[in-house]
RNA sequence: GGGCCUGUAGUGAAGAGGCCUAUCACGUCUCCCUGUCACGGAGAAGAUCGCCGGUUCGAAUCCGGUCAGGCCCGCCA
């Protein structure tokens, strides 16, 4: 009967068997120490017969092992428990060494990304890059959480779909049976349409882009975290992803303690549940910024990234929030998407937000034009034809009733780089796609 | 797409015309070591310095090209 590593400690005095991987050997001569991974983390074995210490001659990190031992009390041991006396038994031998350390913390400069890409398989297998996606795992599961709270209903849009329309970025393109296929950017018009049926919805699925971008924010598939909801005003909306942040942000405070001081992560600077996260308009940024730095974007209708970063600094040491509510866009540049809603008492302005987390966007969300007429305008005068298979179903929906609503589009990977402090967002991606990377 | 930068054993780094027959650390191999936890000690193997060409008596080092990456900007989330 295995037990995991986690257990050793409620089965003091008792002859139990492990099973796991090979992830450190401590030769002393008379006395070898092994490190043993599984799922739940690393146990101690201590080797004294040297019978059992040859059977690990030659073998590398990696081997997978059968160990039945003694579970003993032992405060000098990892976790003050170890086990004793064991019986090694090789499941499977490895003789080639790793390409990559991964019993101790792997280099994470920009630099060197690219062997640290190549050697992903093998190097997730180190404990500290591990803690990245359990963290993600934890960030994944506090939204879920999140969501069951508020009724939202799961949902999984096609990814595989006939043209594009939502605009915007570009997308790729793919033979479909001789047809051309293109990958979804967003999920925006299945979810929109979906708040029809069930009123609140998510979904957690990769979007792909074909942007150009090389930078440490962009890949070209990543995974956001998308909801709508209907009956919502934009006030409310703004409050709902700043809860969801906080609550986000909490659970992996709580659950993820070991992981975030693996990567040294700084106190994290938010309100509380139940407090609002703060809100500047881009023109308050901007003229601060100008201010601050000399750099002037003024003319712009949108942020420089480095006033994304400033204003997520100044805001932790002004307003008590590593995080910030973008506000005060334009309804007249082409930031406007023909299906969000301009503001009723401002209509030069815009009901959206970008939420900004360390310096960089996490989160876009918008109110939605729920009356028919105003949304066919807004897409005529965007270019586009109402009678297009791309818009059509998307349209009908406003057509037999739909509600105000609003959502947002959210950033796994780049929420999970900023929480830990990762210099690119690729770190925070089992197996990163950009511009020119497909494997592995 | 534009600008700037990097490429040296499996990994991470040093070397900036001759001291290079290329240095160090980790890892690997052999030996010693009974409380290690980035164990320690002694020794060994492992690199045609990304690739092609040029300058030079002489190139890891300078120049040109090329390939592979990175950072910032643009685009975008």
């Amino acid at each position: 009967m295995r037990v995991l590593s986690r257990d050793i400690a409620k089965h003091i005095g008792k002859k139990v068997e492990i099973q796991g991987w090979v992830h450190k050997k401590r030769l002393l001569g008379g006395l070898t120490f092994i490190n043993v991974r599984d799922r739940s983390g690393l146990t101690q074995v201590v080797i004294q017969d040297k019978d059992e210490v040859e059977k690990l001659r030659g073998l590398q990190i990696g081997t997978v092992l059968v160990v039945t031992g003694t579970a003993v009390e032992e405060s000098r041991a990892p976790g003050g428990a170890e086990l004793h006396d064991p019986m090694l038994t090789v499941m499977t031998s490895v003789t080639d060494e790793p390409p990559i350390e991964i019993d101790k913390p792997l280099g994470h400069k920009p630099d060197n990304l690219d062997t640290l890409l190549d050697n992903r398989p093998i190097g997730l297998r180190n404990l500290q890059e591990t803690a990245i996606f359990k963290v993600q795992a934890k960030v994944l599961e506090a939204f879920r959480n999140f969501f069951a709270d508020n009724d939202f209903t799961e949902i999984n849009s096609p990814k595989l779909l006939a043209e594009a329309t939502e605009g915007g970025a570009e997308t790729f393109k793919l033979d479909y049976f001789g047809k051309t296929a293109t990958l979804a950017q967003s999920a925006q018009f299945y979810k929109q349409m979906m708040v029809g049926v069930f009123e609140r919805v998510y979904e957690t699925n990769p979007t792909f882009r074909a942007e150009p971008s090389a930078t440490t924010r962009h890949m070209t598939e990543y995974i956001t975290i998308d909801a709508e909801i209907g009956f919502i005003d934009f006030e409310e909306l703004l409050n709902y992803a700043g809860n969801c942040l906080i609550s986000v942000v909490q659970a992996v405070q709580k659950d993820c303690a070991a992981a975030l001081k693996m990567w040294n992560v700084p106190e994290i600077v938010l309100p509380n549940v139940g407090e609002k996260i703060p809100r500047l308009t881009i023109t308050e940024i901007h003229d601060k910024f100008v201010k601050a730095t000399k750099e002037d974007h003024t003319s712009e209708d949108d942020l420089a990234p480095a006033e994304e970063r400033w204003v997520c600094d100044y805001a932790k040491k002004n307003l008590g929030s590593e995080a910030v509510l973008v506000t005060g866009w334009s309804s007249q540049s082409k930031t406007f998407k023909f299906y969000h809603r301009a503001n009723e008492e401002n209509p030069e302005l815009a009901d959206r937000a970008d939420l900004l987390f360390r310096g960089v966007e996490i989160t876009t969300l918008s109110m939605r034009e729920h009356r028919y007429d105003r949304l066919i305008a807004q897409l005529k005068a965007n270019g586009g034809d109402p009678e297009s298979p791309g818009y059509a179903p998307l349209l009908s929906v406003y057509k037999y009733g739909m509600p105000p609503h609003g959502g947002w589009g959210w950033g796994l990977e780049r929420t999970v780089q900023k929480l830990l402090g990762l210099s690119s967002v690729k770190e925070a991606s089992l197996f990163p796609r950009d511009i020119n990377r497909l494997a592995p």
